[in-house]
RNA sequence: GGCCCCGUGGCGGAAUGGUAGACGCUCACGACUUAAAAUCGUGUGCCCUUCGGGCGUCCCGGUUCGAGUCCGGGCGGGGCCA
């Protein structure tokens, strides 16, 4: 594995294992002084131990007075068992934005936990015959080792675990007090089950309508499951997307699809020999005279009812079982249906229309029924196409001719005039919406209605590792009863068996069994239990009081903290986890837990890590350590010679082989580096390709500014020296470096323009190199040159300000180094002289007809005339102009001269 | 198919409508070294013979004194929803 790492890197870590290992590394000579090399190792740890000792990091629970709060907050990781290059970057970036506010003087959380429960600790149960507890606790041992060697800033004190019954507990009363509250009910719905593992599936868990673990053909089923109304808050988590401007317009724009709000209207269609009606429900009420048939969804209740008296009909309606219930799954299979024989009449024209049943009408969108119109529905002419249905145009296209219009294989779906359609025609389809439907309220046929694409929410799992549901089933008359507080929590039972498929809990031969609370007669306990989303979806919240034992947490503090300033996440959580959480935090306001509506303000969607691949010529993957690259930029297998090819640039993946481990990286590069290397290339938001010139060229960077400021160390005023009155030209010129780097770097912070903020910092101390790299002799003949001693020390001392967030461990080195007693963990941020902002001269670019022909430098502010005269003087415009006379003279003060001629 | 985002040197990327290429990586040359590594210095968009000039931000068109940036139409890549 260390084979890619060069020699040097491999010394460095010795020495630092070795502690003095004598190395000829290990000292350099510069400018005839002996400089100690920097011992990155023993630095960080030694940073990390003060800090932990010192509880650095660690907030009050009370708030604190005089101070502005801010949250930091990071999603927390899946304890899989090591940290991975995407956590580097997740929580890197969230540590410098803590250390920076922090800095700054505000009261910071940041906090860190686990999203413990999940299905890999069942698997790795399976597989190692391993507690899945026991597996979480020491994955989570390990990985809360690497993240404390990243030396992040965060407060430890509050870590929690979703797994742990001091948290779930109060996640069942949360439950329960939803329950109550009417936002949590069990209902009966359409589920993936995977007949080999004996348990329901996600739609991300169905691949190709297969179990993605077990490969047996998924099918739908009816089962009882715990839902928790989400569909309650639709309209107010849309709506309030537009409360969040710091969230990314992606992310809302993709809840807004998600939610999926639609205006429409609700059909009823009588049938024809009876007085039932049949509701349909459409976005596309101006079509309802291209009406050429009804369909239902195979699990509509006249599907149903009809299937119970016709076997064709039924069987027909198993064969649609036997694929998934995602709408992609339903979207991309062939569309079948079966005409049942009923008709209907058309609330307009009274004609007949017959009623199928198809498989790409879903049970539970609207009402689970559809009226077609093959002409401007492409689903419904594909159906109509292949068994032979009427198309009836009624929308015609802007440039169409309505005696020729016809429609082919595709169907028409855009804006149009109407025809064909009685007292329809003529409008505008818009209009048309809004004329159809008050004429089926009219007739009582029908009402406008708006309906939303989000369901609400099933959460349970038949699964052993998740939080119990605190409910029990009495055997007498099955009823359900919530169990009271005083019997929570209900704990997991430890002995549990893997060996068979299925849920452990419901085999389990005693915890299931137990006691109804209100009669004490004999009850079986609920033993599905939550699905993980649930667990993060407020474990931001007891972050802010994570200890109280009583409650979930103290409402004060919670809205004392909430929302979390800055949320930071890949993007892969952008429906999902986010919308679950915004749900929750309404739910718990509901239930009187809290006062806030949105638990984030902020958010930031980080890019993933990516990385190069490569294959051998079987196509097999390898691992970039087994390639050499040539100097024509091909590649070859090291051991053997063959020839590799060289794949995309991906997200690192195991299955791809193209990881890098990040535990390798700190052992041999430093947390440091690491951290810089990792904030440095790309933009945040962007994807990162980690590279072995990048992480190397941070490396380098940790060691220069160490050696920097260690052969700036002689001559160096004493930590708080009064300030000169004047310095040299070139002091002068490192002073506004200086504090204009203060300011550009905070701007860049503020827009989590960190790349750019790297930059900043490094020209900051090239400048300092250039002040050291001037000629003695020359600098001595500048005025006031003895005082820019001080002013490289004021440099200095910024440099390792704005460098803390970034690499805090050489930071803290450092600035102990030049001889200050307090931390920089505990100093303020610095704050830039205004009168060193401004330069006394600009240089102003003069352009010929938009050409750059020559820069002069004025002072500043000056006049217009004075302007056009030194543009006009500059040989080079002499020379492009030729005599000629500018027809017109465009000056932007301080910016630039055109000359148009 | 609809909606959204993105196209800038060899590479990652900078540029409130105002000097395109900050900062870094790569590479080349030089210094130091017996040598190598490390380090330091110089150069590095393309083209023309230099002073200097020409051309350059995916392509085509437009607005503007001035467009990488704004507008319209393409092409290419990615995301979300179908």
């Amino acid at each position: 594995m260390f084979l890619f790492f060069r020699l040097h890197h491999l010394l460095f870590c010795l020495q630092g294992v070795l502690g003095q290992f004598p190395c000829k590394f290990h000292r350099l000579s510069f400018n005839g002084r002996m400089t100690e090399r920097y011992n990155i190792k023993a630095a960080e740890q030694k940073w990390q131990q003060r800090w932990t000792d010192a509880k650095s990091f660690e907030t009050p629970r009370e708030p604190v007075q005089g101070k502005q709060k801010y949250y930091v907050l990071e999603m927390f990781p899946y304890p899989s068992g090591k940290i991975h290059m995407g956590h580097v970057r997740n929580y890197t970036l969230g540590d410098v934005i803590a250390r920076w506010r922090r800095a700054q003087g505000y009261n910071v959380l940041h906090p860190m936990g686990w999203d413990a429960f999940g299905l890999p600790a069942e698997n790795a149960a399976m597989e190692n015959k391993m507690h899945p507890g026991a597996w979480t606790q020491s994955n989570i041992a390990h990985m809360k080792q690497q993240l404390q060697q990243m030396g992040l800033a965060i407060d430890w004190g509050r870590e929690v675990a979703t797994c742990n019954v001091d948290y779930y507990r109060h996640q069942q009363k949360l439950f329960l007090d939803f329950l109550k509250n009417g936002l949590a009910y069990r209902k009966e719905s359409l589920v993936n089950w995977d007949p080999v593992e004996n348990t329901v599936l996600a739609n991300e868990q169905v691949v190709d309508g297969k179990g993605w673990r077990s490969g047996a053909p998924v099918e739908r089923r009816k089962l009882n499951q715990w839902v928790l109304k989400i569909t309650a808050y639709a309209d107010d988590l849309l709506s309030a997307l537009q409360s969040l401007p710091r969230w990314p317009e992606k992310v809302r724009l993709m809840q807004e699809n998600w939610i999926g709000k639609s205006q429409g209207a609700n059909v009823d269609f009588k049938l024809s020999n009876s007085d039932e009606t049949i509701r349909v429900f459409t976005t596309r009420p101006d079509t309802l005279f291209g009406a050429s048939f009804i369909g239902l969804s195979p699990d509509h209740p006249i599907s149903t009812d009809l299937a119970s008296r016709h076997s064709h009909l039924a069987s027909f309606i198993q064969q649609c079982r036997a694929s998934g219930t995602s709408e992609a799954a339903i979207e991309q299979a062939e569309k079948i249906g079966i005409d049942t024989g009923l008709k209907v009449l058309h609330p307009f024209t009274g004609k007949e229309l017959p009623v199928w049943i198809a498989n790409f009408i879903l049970a539970d969108y609207g009402t689970g029924a559809i009226f077609a119109c093959p002409a401007h529905d492409q689903r419904d002419l594909d159906f109509a196409r292949k068994y032979n249905l009427p198309v009836i145009p009624v929308v015609l296209p802007p440039d169409a001719d309505a005696q020729t219009f016809d429609v082919g294989t595709e169907a028409y779906t855009g804006p149009g005039k109407i025809y064909h359609s009685e007292f329809l025609d003529g409008l505008e389809t818009d209009a048309a919406r809004v004329k159809s439907i008050s004429e089926l309220e009219k007739r009582a046929a029908g009402q406008g209605i708006e309906i939303f694409r989000l369901r609400d929410w099933g959460m349970s799992r038949q699964r052993y590792w998740g939080c119990p549901i605190p409910v029990v089933y009495r055997v007498s008359d099955g009823a359900m009863v919530m169990l009271p507080e005083n019997q929570l929590p209900v704990q997991l039972p430890e002995d549990v068996d893997f060996d068979a498929p299925g849920n452990p809990l419901d085999r389990h031969p005693t915890w299931k069994y137990t006691t109804c609370p209100e009669t004490g007669e004999p009850a079986i306990r609920e033993t599905d239990t939550m699905d993980t989303f649930m667990d993060s979806s407020w474990y931001f919240a007891r972050y802010t009081d994570p200890q109280n034992t009583q409650k979930a947490f103290d409402k004060d503090i919670a809205d004392y903290w909430l929302p979390v300033d800055q949320y930071i996440g890949g993007v892969e959580h952008a429906v999902l986890h986010l919308l679950y959480s915004r749900f929750f935090t309404r739910a718990m306001k509901a239930c009187g837990y809290l006062s806030v509506d949105e638990p984030f303000a902020g958010l930031f969607t980080q890019g993933m890590v990516t990385h190069e691949t490569f294959k051998d010529a079987n196509g097999a993957w390898l691992f970039p350590e087994q390639v050499t690259r040539d100097e024509k930029g091909g590649a070859v297998i090291t051991a053997t010679g063959q020839p590799a090819t060289m794949g995309r640039i991906e997200k690192m993946s195991k299955s791809k082989k193209n990881v890098v481990d990040p535990q390798n990286i700190i052992d041999a590069y430093g947390a440091d580096a690491a951290r810089l290397f990792i904030l440095s290339d790309s933009p945040p938001e962007r994807d990162l390709e980690w590279t072995t010139s990048g992480i190397d060229g941070a490396w380098r960077y940790v060691n220069r500014v160490h050696r920097l400021i260690s052969i700036s160390l002689d001559g160096l005023p004493a930590q708080g020296t009064t300030k000169p009155d004047a310095f040299s030209e070139e002091g002068l010129k490192l002073r506004q470096i200086a504090h204009r780097a203060i300011v550009s770097f905070g701007n860049d912070l503020e827009n989590f323009a960190l790349n750019k903020a790297v930059a900043r910092v490094r020209e900051l101390t090239n400048a300092i190199e250039d002040l050291n790299a001037l000629d003695p002799a020359s600098h001595q003949k500048m005025a006031n040159y003895q005082n820019d001693a001080w002013a490289k020390r004021e440099a200095i001392e910024i440099a390792l300000q704005l460098l803390a967030p970034m690499m805090p461990h050489l930071a803290e080195e450092l600035w102990e180094a030049i001889g200050n007693k307090t931390w920089l963990a505990d100093t303020a941020w610095p704050k830039a002289d205004e009168t060193l902002l401004e330069d006394d001269t600009v240089t102003v670019a003069v352009q010929v007809n938009g050409k750059l022909r020559a820069t002069i430098t004025l002072p500043k502010d000056a006049d217009k005339a004075t302007a056009e005269a030194a543009a006009l003087a500059e040989p080079n415009v002499m020379k492009t102009l030729n005599g000629a006379q500018p027809k017109k003279i465009i000056i932007v003060p301080n910016k630039i001269v055109n000359l148009v001629v």
